[in-house]
RNA sequence: CGGAGCGUAGCUCAGCCUGGCUAGAGCACUUGGUUUGGGACCAAGACGUCGCAGGUUCAAAUCCUGUCGCUCCGACCA
């Protein structure tokens, strides 16, 4: 491809939209423009990128040996509600209607679409494993589109989907998947580490995601340097989270006034001097309407996505003040569950067998001490509720947490039967009985990887390409386009030769002074450099300069060959 | 959904507080010239319903109200 014949519209000053350097260096290289929030037109130079990051995922997963198919992104809202999903995913569905009125739904995900496919194409255990993906658009009303194709409305998702008639089968496709994703990653370039990561509502230990380590990313991740454990903040545990040494019951429960006490910190200064870890924090939540008391140490805090797993559904909200007056006769600041048996009751495991604790008394202004969890509470439940932090000891080897920031490209999921007997997709066993198929899904979001690679792989000049998703490989830049002379014609002889090769090469034929080429070459992130030049050819010499390495000048003759020689290094 | 900030040329922004004469700069773009190994220079030129609607006023980019859009923060921490 010539330069002066395609479109790559690069920026000297950032947009002031973009905020993380990645969204940066994609609308200043010239890969993608945004035509309003959370959507975005993939460019040329872009779409080259995109397309080889795809090309990636598609061989490794048919290496895996899944199938691949290409679903609906229209799709009717029965199957919705046949998964139930139609009121769980409410928030995130777009919704059209079509000329008679008929609700449609854009796909967010397809394992409702797979599964009825399944349902009605596999019978047979003999028919079994079977996984099919597709890469494809979906569709998501995210509440914040944000930091460019991170988070966008509309994106690129590769999502995959086994079904298995045995769970020992179900692991061994779930253990393809993960390997797979491994070598993704790997060939993209990227440093993902796989963490193992929340299951939510379904249960079970079966769920990593793949995360890319970056300040920018929206996810937290826990690891230990010691022994390899790594797991997604919602998901992580630390010994701490295990009960506390038991104490013994001491005194009876005593209420004191607190006039004006509104906040874990108010208890713990004077006149009162209760410390946070002799506090017992009363959240209220709403599930469906009903008040459920959530308590943890006062210097604990809590871990949404574990109380989502506890309470068995993600569509809870934390109560507003008067509700929680209505149900419990105080304001927040005065909560507790002392003498409460009308309301679920879900303590943190921290809290079991404690004693002498301090809570709030239900009534505005007063507090209780001397409570003793088992003693004056009726717990429902213990469980593991609170938010694992920096430092807290490694619940395998005990050293010292570390908490980073990470970008999640992939997540590996073991469904289990859910989708599977919702939407009948069963089969016949070796015994001739009916069973649902155990089913796996996984996905990596093609889009944002390919911004995650920029976010990872860039410097103060621009994109540096890992060689395998570059859009071009080579840039041939001819510092002089004089018709006929020299300069050009060697560039255009490198230029045809590094395109017979099969090499993706781009000839930057514009009539702009060295330092815009230069520069702009550097921008856009191109592997590898080739720049022609008055000066060094008088000596016979061309410059290869490797986007991330040191200059090296070659006789013209031999540069196609040192070139290619490059590109076989980097595979 | 709550909070904050911003909407002026393709891009980055000034002007607004304190209303006034023909709405500006840099970059990008067009033409001509000089340049040509790290984002050149000179000259001429083209490009704007100042987000939109309404209001106040002799007069609105500027003040007021509404609305739309964009960006950021938050959306349990009692």
């Amino acid at each position: 491809m010539r330069w002066t014949e395609t479109l790559i519209p690069t920026l000297k000053e950032t947009p002031a939209e973009a905020e993380i350097v990645s969204h940066k260096l994609l609308l200043r290289a010239g890969l993608i423009r945004k035509l309003t929030g959370g959507l975005y037109t993939f460019l040329p130079l872009g779409l080259r990128a995109l397309r080889k990051v795809e090309q990636i995922v598609r061989e490794e997963m048919n290496r895996a040996g899944a199938l691949e198919v290409l679903m609906p992104a229209l799709q009717p809202p029965d199957i919705w509600q046949q998964s139930g999903r139609y009121e769980a995913a409410r928030d995130v569905l777009f919704k059209v209607r079509d000329r008679a009125k008929k609700e449609w739904v854009l796909g967010p995900t397809h394992e409702e679409v797979i599964t009825s496919l399944v349902a009605g194409e596999i019978s047979s255990y003999r028919q079994m494993p079977k996984n099919f993906y597709q890469i494809q658009t979906k569709f998501r009303d995210e509440i914040r589109p944000r930091f460019g194709l991170m988070r966008a409305k509309e994106f690129v998702m590769k999502d995959a989907y086994s079904f298995d008639a045995t769970d020992e089968g179900a692991q061994a496709s779930y253990r393809k998947m993960y390997d797979a994703y491994a070598r993704i990653f790997q060939r993209c370039g990227l440093k993902a580490i796989p963490v193992e990561a929340d299951t939510g509502v379904m249960g079970g230990k079966f769920s990593h995601e793949f995360m890319v380590p970056a300040e920018t990313g929206e996810n937290e991740v826990v690891f230990c340097e010691g022994c390899g454990y790594a797991a997604n903040v919602e998901k992580a545990s630390s010994k701490w989270s295990a009960p506390s040494p038991p104490q013994a019951p001491s005194g009876a429960v005593e209420r004191f006034p607190t006039p004006g006490v509104a906040t874990i910190e108010d208890l713990a200064r004077p006149p009162y001097g209760v410390p946070a870890s002799r506090q017992i924090k009363t959240l209220v939540f709403l599930v469906e309407s009903k008040p459920v008391l959530v308590l943890l140490r006062g210097d604990d805090q809590l871990n949404e996505a574990k109380l989502a797993g506890v309470l068995g559904t993600i569509t809870f909200r934390a109560a507003e003040s008067e509700e929680i007056h209505a149900a419990l006769g105080a304001h927040p600041g005065s909560l507790g569950a002392v003498g409460v048996t009308q309301y679920p009751v879900y303590a943190d495991e921290r809290l079991r067998d404690t004693a002498g604790m301090t809570t709030g008394a239900n009534a505005d202004g007063y507090h209780l001490r001397n409570v003793a969890l088992g003693r004056d509470i009726a717990v429902t439940r213990f469980a593991d509720l609170r938010l694992v932090r920096a430092g807290e000891p490694c619940p395998h080897c005990g050293q010292p947490l570390k908490v980073q920031r990470a970008i999640e490209v992939g997540h590996v999921f073991k469904l289990g039967t859910k989708y599977s007997e919702a939407l009948n997709a069963l089969f016949l066993d070796e015994t001739g009985k009916q069973q649902p198929a155990v089913m796996g899904c996984y996905g990596i979001g093609v889009t944002r990887t390919l911004q995650a690679i920029i976010e990872q792989s860039h410097d103060d000049f621009g994109i540096i390409w890992p060689m395998s998703v570059a859009p071009y490989t080579v840039c041939v830049t001819p510092l002089s386009v004089v018709p006929g002379s020299d300069v050009l014609r060697r560039a255009e002889e490198i230029y045809a030769a590094l395109s017979a090769q099969q090499v993706d090469v781009i000839l930057d034929d514009r009539n702009e002074r060295p330092g815009v080429k230069f520069k702009d070459s550097e921008l856009v992130g191109f592997p590898i450099r080739v720049a022609i030049g008055e000066k060094s050819l008088a000596k016979g010499e061309v410059e290869i300069k490797p986007r991330a390495g040191a200059l090296l000048s070659v006789k013209a003759d031999e540069a196609v060959a040192r070139v290619l020689e490059l590109i076989r290094q980097a595979a």
